[in-house]
DNA sequence: GTCCAGGTGGTCA
DNA sequence: TGACCACATGGA
């Protein structure tokens, strides 16, 4: 039995954040599936939240340095490394322009997800709505995973991995509500089941990253982005959406982002901190723009 | 019925 | 490069 606390977190607002789609809402709480784990999460204050693993764990011979593993493994998913409350501060004060957005991004964490599940999950995602792209995963999981040990039979599945998925068709990811995205994805894993060292893309800088994600098809520059931070742990990332797009007009009178731009503003404007900074830019907009 | 969804691929200049 | 348009679908 692991119980633990993590500090600095808004469960609500990181769930509607646009970054994870597996997350299970259920009676004031979120059921969390990471790799072959459940977890439950439940917001105990207003910026910590209680996090109990309630799939099976191990023998009792070995719990203990495997509740620490487990532990490690959550923390590395919740990125509790990072201060957060210091780095909303930092970009508040560098970019006050973005108060707004700071104010409500404040609890909003950037998860670590599985690389491969954000691949599919932002090739799903464009020009795609939220429930859809809810229901379409949950159907990758429930037909191509394998059930999370320790939970109800026909509950809880993990995320395929790329063998599992190399067997879906494209009929299959049609049948998920895939939609016109449904050969891109089956072109996709096919190609990353013969690219010999796409397990250690993460040794990458993330321009090669990015360039090797590109390659890839239903993969443009946004989704590539998107794939780097979620799934890769990138900050040096900036995804331009239709919003961030028109809050780089509005807040900066940046026209056409190309590409010169966007090296400009990761190299030499939000540098380090762009993930986040354009997760807030995207919050700033919306809460801008609220009643228009 | 119409419009939209935190874009991308294909085509053409 | 950059500008266009088509693209499956579920939900509002």
């Amino acid at each position: 039995m692991l119980e633990t606390i993590i500090e600095d977190i808004n469960l609500d607002k990181t769930y509607d954040s646009g970054q994870v789609f597996s997350w299970v809402p259920k009676n004031g709480a979120y059921f969390i599936p990471i790799k072959n784990r459940l977890y439950r999460a439940e917001q105990i204050e207003p910026s910590s939240a209680k996090c109990t693993l309630v799939s099976k764990t191990f023998s009792k011979k070995d719990e203990k340095e495997g509740l620490d593993k487990i532990k490690s493994e959550l923390f590395f998913y919740f990125d509790v490394q990072k201060n957060y409350p210091n780095l909303y501060d930092y970009i508040e004060k560098k970019h006050p322009e973005l108060k707004n957005g700071v104010e409500y991004g404040r609890g909003i964490r950037l998860l670590r997800q599985d690389s491969l599940e954000m691949l599919i999950t932002f090739i799903l995602s464009a020009n795609n709505n939220i429930s859809r792209i809810r229901g379409s995963l949950a159907k990758i999981r429930q037909n191509f995973g394998t059930s999370i040990p320790g939970t109800e039979k026909g509950s809880f599945y993990t995320f395929p991995d790329l063998k599992a998925l190399s067997n879906i068709s494209v009929e299959d990811f049609q049948n998920f509500g895939a939609g016109y995205r449904a050969p891109y994805l089956n072109e996709t894993i096919g190609v990353l089941m013969g690219i010999k060292d796409y397990n250690v893309w993460d040794l990458l800088s993330t321009d090669e990253l990015i360039k090797q994600l590109s390659n890839l098809k239903g993969i443009g520059p946004k989704v590539a982005h998107c794939i780097a931070l979620f799934g890769y742990g990138r900050w040096d990332v900036f995804p331009i959406d239709t919003w961030i797009k028109k809050a780089l007009f509005k807040y900066y009178g940046i026209e056409k982002p190309n590409k010169k731009v966007l090296d400009y503003l990761i190299n030499e404007k939000f540098k380090e901190n762009s993930a986040l900074v354009q997760q807030i830019m995207f919050y700033q907009l919306k809460t801008d723009t609220k009643g228009e």
